[in-house]
DNA sequence: AGCCTTTGACCAGCG
DNA sequence: TCGCTGGTCAAAGGC
């Protein structure tokens, strides 16, 4: 029954393409089933899941084709038109991408075997496909992208080392059989197309179309999620535990099913790793329309939580294009959606890759507390670093190839061009975009823990990609990945839980607001107790995870209340615009403090990269915890006014009590020696303030000026 | 309280 | 240079 669905629905078109001419063919080969007796009748490729040649390939056009006009071999039904019209904008009409290098082992040997491009129809999500009831009954025993038994061979440059994370000596047929088991997704009802596809020599990209739309096939859909979705995560876990601990001669297993996982059906985004799987379905299991919540919702219903920042009508499309950022702090995937007018999503694009682990759903209460999580949690990880990453590429679409724009296409040239499958392929370094946004140059030994975060000394505990491709790996790095993954979401949560913040009262709204970074406003409320609305700001910087809020101080319009929060780790931006024109000022001027010897207050670029860090008293004024001790002399801040030394800067009117402060014309993260921060002082859960200090006879209509008779005012030589 | 969405405006690339 | 277009920004309000 579901398994008709895929003859509708589906075509495969591309590289994986297997010797089998029939799709039924290897469908009965792979699950030993007589798919004839639950498939009907097809004519062609069209036919369920179609991994066939070049010809296929062709033929899969033709399904196309026939999708599109309602073809004898599609029996679409009252849905063809609607289906139709969905192919063509969703999947079908993405333009075949140039692909060459993504092969298996006889992949390379057939020069037919091109493009591991995998249109599927409406009716389709990725997530629908990784739970098809093929895929859950064959996958345990068959090499699947979704199993980690797809297996990798090198490739035709060479240049790929061999990683068969199961069956190294298969035939090479059999591995053709493998991977043709590997895409025995399920057809599920609802309408969607998914494509995947190599945009470059070597790299798969991914273009993932879903559409969701309407229809009795709807309700096998869900029936499909309902009826799976144990088993689904069963065998995932299973798979993912052996794969995080069996010894698989030379790949890392884990890795390479990740990316296996990543690059054809399980993109970390489009569809997402095994655990966000679970994720998807777990949010489905509240949600009527799963597809339409799952596929392309803005939060997290793919497992991620995205924000929207904007939305257009772009030209040849009939529905609006929402734009939506990951809202983790470091992560710049971005994703496009196209919705009907009926909510229903026509299209996503996704761009970039997540360098996080998926934020952990409610459901997921115990860290590590499931064995299997871990290691779903280590997949996962690995995914993050081949994802999207690993798949920019996969990113990419249909439109970037000619015409996308520069961004989009930037990423998907990067990528492709980067990534061989096989180890380089494991190594999503090779594939993932910089922090930056600059992706990492393709080859690149670099370690992919440096992608998953770039922050932190997390460990790259999940990557050593290439150590496990190299064969080195033995269980017990297997297993120091699994401590570390822990640790690492460990860590993650404690991270969140330490950040620190900082408030900063000052006159002058501008010293805030123009520190030289660049922020972007992102609410505004107007707090309990304070008539004067708070706006909300984030760093714009990408990875920087800097926040703040600044208001105007109820007892004092003139004071202006900021409160900084989050974690650093840039340098101030180039002055953009008139209202960053003291992007430089502020770091000039305490780059000059810092280098008179007085006071050692890091330019903002050192704030933002060390203010969880706190360094020895700068002298220049305290940070006080409520509720806790005063960091004043001890490693910790300097702003007060109680320091030693600090005499001099006790200016005019200042002192304790003081409402009106002074400027403070440098990024508010200041107060920060260098030399303690390499000892690495991490403040502690808390929220420190700097203690409001003014100076009524100051002249603020200047910064440097002020800050400079601030500076002026400091004790010489070392502060303490 | 914090974050999200909405939506018009702005910006940059391209022909 | 201009207009078109896609992508992003940002104010305001909502959840």
């Amino acid at each position: 029954m579901v398994m008709a669905g895929i003859d509708d629905n589906m075509a495969v078109i591309g590289d994986w393409v297997p010797p089998s001419p029939s799709p039924r063919t290897f469908f009965a080969a792979i699950s030993g089933d007589d798919i004839s007796s639950r498939e009907p009748p097809s004519e062609n490729g069209a036919d369920g899941l179609s991994l066939g040649s070049q010809e296929q390939m062709t033929s899969g056009n033709t399904e196309k084709k026939n999708m599109m006009t309602g073809g004898a071999s599609t029996d679409l039904g009252p849905f063809s038109e609607q289906k139709s019209r969905l192919a063509a904008r969703a999947g079908f009409n993405a333009p075949r991408l140039n692909t060459e290098s993504i092969r298996t082992s006889d992949l390379s040997l057939n020069p037919d075997i091109r493009s591991p491009y995998l249109t599927i129809p409406p009716g389709l999500s990725p997530t629908t496909l990784l739970e098809s009831p093929v895929f859950l009954s064959n996958s345990l025993a068959q090499p699947s992208p979704t199993t980690g038994k797809f297996s990798f061979i090198p490739n035709g440059n060479g240049k790929s080392s061999t990683c068969i994370s199961e069956a190294p000596d298969k035939s090479k047929d059999n591995i053709l059989e493998d991977i043709n088991t590997s895409f025995a997704f399920k057809p599920v009802a609802e309408s969607g197309s998914f494509s995947l596809g190599t945009r470059n020599k070597s790299f798969p990209s991914i273009e993932v179309s879903v559409q969701s739309e309407n229809s009795p096939q709807n309700v096998n859909a869900a029936k499909v999620h309902s009826q799976y979705r144990n088993s689904l995560s069963l065998q995932v876990q299973t798979d993912f535990s052996r794969a995080t601990t069996e010894k698989d001669n030379g790949c890392n297993t884990i890795l390479a099913d990740q990316r296996v996982f990543d690059t054809f059906g399980g993109s970390t985004e489009h569809s997402p790793p095994l655990d966000e799987q679970q994720d998807e379905e777990g949010d489905q299991r509240g949600s009527g329309d799963s597809m339409v919540a799952g596929a392309g919702g803005a939060s997290s219903e793919d497992g991620y939580n995205w924000r929207k920042y904007g939305q257009k009508q772009v030209k040849g499309s009939e529905y609006p294009r929402s734009y939506y950022k990951c809202t983790h702090p470091n992560c710049q995937v971005k994703k496009k959606v196209e919705r009907s007018l009926e909510g229903h999503i026509t299209e996503i694009i996704y761009k970039g890759a997540h360098n996080h682990p998926k934020p952990p759903p409610n459901r997921r209460s115990a860290i590590g507390s499931n064995p299997l999580d871990m290691q779903l949690d280590i997949h996962e990880q690995a995914g993050l670093q081949s994802g999207a990453d690993g798949d920019p590429s996969w990113a990419n679409t249909q439109k970037g190839t000619a015409g996308g724009t520069p961004e989009w296409r930037h990423d998907t040239v990067e990528v492709t061009s980067a990534a061989p499958v096989g180890p380089e392929y494991c190594n999503q370094s090779s594939a993932l975009p910089a922090q930056n946004g600059t992706p990492y140059e393709s080859g690149d030994a670099v370690d992919a823990s440096s992608t998953f975060s770039n922050d932190e000394d997390e460990d790259d505990q999940v990557t050593h990609c290439s150590v496990g491709f190299d064969g080195e790996e033995d269980e017990s790095e297997s297993k120091r990945r699994k401590i570390e993954a822990y640790a690492t979401e460990m860590s993650g949560a404690t991270r969140a839980i330490r950040e620190p913040r900082v408030v900063v009262q000052t006159t002058s709204e501008v010293d805030i607001l123009d520190d030289g970074y660049r922020w972007r406003k992102y609410g505004q409320k107007v707090v309990k107790g304070n008539p004067n609305p708070r706006s909300y700001y984030k760093c714009t910087s990408a990875g920087c995870t800097v926040r703040k809020h600044v208001e105007r101080a109820s007892h004092d319009l003139k004071s202006v209340i900021t409160t900084y929060e989050g974690k650093h780790n840039h340098d101030v931006p180039a002055a953009r615009n008139s209202s960053h024109v003291n992007s430089g000022s502020s770091s000039a001027v305490a780059a000059h403090a810092a280098a008179a010897g007085q006071i050692h207050r890091p330019e903002p670029s050192q704030l933002h990269n060390s203010m969880a860090r706190f360094d020895r008293p700068a002298s220049f004024g305290s940070f006080r915890v409520p509720g806790r001790q005063q960091f004043g002399p001890s490693p910790g801040f300097s702003f007060g006014m109680h320091q030693p030394g600090l005499a001099n800067l006790s200016m005019a009117g200042l002192g304790p009590g003081q409402p009106e402060l002074p400027v403070l014309p440098v990024h508010p993260y200041l107060a920060q020696q260098r030399q303690v921060n390499e000892m690495g002082f991490m403040m502690p859960k808390g929220e420190p303030k700097v203690e409001p200090m003014s100076e009524p006879g100051l002249n603020l209509s200047n910064r440097s000026a002020v800050y400079q008779q601030l500076m002026s005012r400091l004790p010489l030589g070392p502060q303490m």
